[in-house]
DNA sequence: AGAGTAATAT
DNA sequence: CATATTACTC
């Protein structure tokens, strides 16, 4: 079974802003191949509009830094914060202090060109943040990673310091892994309960 | 201090 | 129910 089909976010609304049309174009194709809902413009401005008719036409933003019509932060600003989407900023360039940047005025993550399939990913976890005050979301996905990590290292010493360094999977914390860690136990002795009897 | 885990809270 | 946080231990 590959893991193509557990995604729910089928049809979550995106705004892609990016003054190039080849990059929105290839940044377009790319949410599609997730099935999620693209809209599309080059102008901050009429992105703006868009977002200022009905804010609820869109569950996620994304923004290139460099849109001439006025400045990626500013519109990151309007929308992060007066708008209280969630923004993820994107750029060609690797400079830190642009990303540092971002991050400070309320982006959920800054995107780096060229942009793989694979970061766009979990793009729908953003949203649920939103909407679910817990953090963390163990997705189809994030749980193979650590259940591959637990058995990586023997069984009884998985802990979560351990495992959380043979994930390898930014913004979760010792004490995510724990908790699951936690239940992925309590799971087990359920299995081997029920193969003993 | 910092880590692991059982218990408890949300 | 799943995940977060607490409380206790070492």
């Amino acid at each position: 079974m590959d893991d193509s089909n557990y995604l729910f976010p089928i049809g979550m609304r995106i705004l892609a802003v990016d003054h190039d049309p080849t990059c929105l174009q290839v940044l377009e194709n790319l949410l599609q191949t997730y099935q999620y809902h693209v809209t599309t413009t080059n102008e901050g401005i009429t992105a703006l509009a868009m977002l200022q008719e009905n804010k609820d036409n869109f569950d996620l933003v994304i923004i290139d830094v460099h849109i001439p019509d006025m400045d990626g932060f500013k519109l990151l600003e309007l929308v992060g914060v007066e708008m209280n989407l969630p923004v993820i900023m994107l750029s060609a360039c690797h400079d830190t202090k642009l990303v540092m940047k971002g991050i400070s005025h309320g982006a959920c993550d800054y995107l780096l060109k060229p942009v793989r399939l694979e970061e766009l990913k979990n793009l729908w976890q953003h949203v649920i943040r939103r909407k679910n005050p817990r953090g963390v979301v163990w997705s189809v996905e994030l749980h193979r990673k650590f259940v591959a990590a637990v058995n990586h290292l023997a069984i009884d010493k998985a802990v979560p310091k351990k495992v959380l360094n043979t994930m390898n999977v930014e913004n979760i914390t010792r004490e995510d892994v724990a908790s699951h860690l936690q239940k992925y136990r309590l799971y087990l002795k359920r299995i081997s309960c029920i193969a003993n009897l």
